[in-house]
DNA sequence: TCGGCTTGTCAATACTTGCGCACACATCGT
DNA sequence: ACGATGTGTGCGCAAGTATTGACAAGCCGA
């Protein structure tokens, strides 16, 4: 994994409206970008278009070309460079990582968390 | 945790050069302003100081003051925050990211992609 | 105690980057 | 052909970054 990897994907997770798009693409198997569009009223189609270039990327989704739409969907692992890193930093604390992840593993498949990441 | 939080914490994760002095600083247990300037010859110390002042404002590190330096010292539980958000989207590959760092722990205390995060 | 030195931050300034918008263009279905 | 879906381009504006110069705080020797 080269060092621009970690500067597309933390870049690309620094944009509130970003985060928000990958969790609300999260929320569901695939969306159109008109579908991810409909979910911000103040973004046009070409913010938001533009946003999922940046997303894509960064390895952080990949689309899928069906007629004229496009469907986003998650990549599944991307989140290496972000645990690698977290890793590196917090080796001291790898534990309470591990059983942060476990906890929230084990807590279910929707987490009240994720409403924090609404459009800001 | 409050999404102003994510935001402080990722827009600060976002920076490649305060990425490194995150892991420099993790590398050590303290380092000083001064010693942590001397690490990268391209910037002065008023940048550093900047940096550590958004580092510090994110909750990433924790200065304590002793005499004229300050010492920085990663804060032990922030990644929270990041973790909350990569649960959230990665619910389905949970177990690859959980596994992820459980072998990351497993590995020892330097993993080699330390040197991934140097100044760009 | 005083002056000098070190450490670190603050203030103001130029420079770069990134975001959102309006417009135009390509593509696809009916 | 026409409307719908998405993206590429150029522009204006805001935010962030590094630098310079200056300042506050603290240590130490004479």
């Amino acid at each position: 994994m080269s060092p621009s990897d970690s500067d597309a994907i933390f870049s690309a997770l620094a944009d509130p409206t970003r985060r928000a798009i990958l969790s609300l693409i999260g929320e569901h198997e695939e969306l159109a970008a008109g579908e991810i569009a409909a979910h911000f009223d103040t973004l046009g189609r070409t913010a938001v278009s533009s946003h999922l270039r940046i997303l894509r990327l960064a390895g952080l989704v990949s689309e899928r070309r069906d007629g004229r739409f496009r469907h986003y969907s998650v990549t599944p692992t991307p989140a290496d460079a972000v645990v690698a890193f977290l890793t590196s930093v917090y080796q001291n604390s790898l534990e309470q990582l591990a059983s942060a992840v476990q906890d929230a593993s084990a807590a279910g498949e929707a987490p009240s968390d994720r409403a924090e990441e609404r459009s800001a």
